[in-house]
DNA sequence: TATATGATTGCCT
DNA sequence: GGCAATCATATAG
């Protein structure tokens, strides 16, 4: 269970959207509690991308200087640093930085499978169903004490980091429009594994 | 300055 | 299926 390293994180933000199913989630929490699940969904956020918090954000031509203002400014951040936002203001949404610092792009975790801590994290979510923790961007946010504490931190170290347990085959591998957006739908850039009930039960908008 | 909207969830009918 | 929660940010005036 050793962390990523920020180089996994430092290429094109949809291959590291696909790698990270199969990957684990872990958070080493004060309360001596290991949580750990295993990546079923994600979705890609990348610097030309409408959908992403970075699109109204331009860059000097001469300079490359980052021209706007807001939370997407975040997203040119190296490689492995968490983008952590509030949505709705309601719930917390974890994101890992993506592509080389200076360039915008993001990863956001979905779903995992809960592996270890699952009472904490019944606790955290006050719900008992197993499936019910961490199916949703939201959801496993909770479940694994995540909040804007942790926007900016590096994933790449403890407490809170990814572990590249296993893979999972192209074979179970399916992919679809992002969820919840309005613009940049006719991108597939949602990766889930096929038939695993861990998935967020939301749908596709397009 | 004012208003609209959102990378969601859970409770309501 | 409808819709409120609750706030940061975008966009309009």
């Amino acid at each position: 269970m050793e962390p990523l390293p920020a180089s996994f994180f430092n290429r094109p933000t949809v291959s590291v959207a696909r790698d990270l199913l199969g990957a684990r989630l872990v958070h080493e929490a004060p309360t001596g509690t290991r949580l750990v699940g295993r990546i079923v969904e994600t979705e890609a956020y990348t610097e030309d991308d409408p959908a992403c918090h970075a699109s109204h954000l331009s860059r000097d031509p001469e300079t490359g200087e980052v021209v706007g203002q807001g939370r997407g400014q975040d997203l040119f951040a190296a490689p492995g640093t968490a983008y952590v936002y509030l949505i709705y203001g309601v719930h917390w949404l974890l994101n890992v930085v993506t592509e080389p610092e200076g360039t915008a792009g993001a990863v956001l975790v979905r779903a995992v499978e809960p592996e270890e801590g699952l009472q904490d994290m019944r606790a955290e979510r006050g719900v008992d169903r197993r499936v019910d923790l961490t199916n949703g961007p939201g959801k496993l946010a909770e479940a694994f004490g995540i909040d804007g504490e942790f926007h900016q931190t590096r994933l790449t170290a403890r407490p809170l980091f990814f572990a590249d347990e296993d893979s999972v085959d192209d074979e179970q591998v399916a992919r679809s429009s992002r969820i919840g957006i309005s613009k940049g739908v006719e991108r597939s850039w949602r990766w889930y594994v096929a038939a695993n009930r861990f998935v967020s039960p939301a749908s596709p908008s397009g």
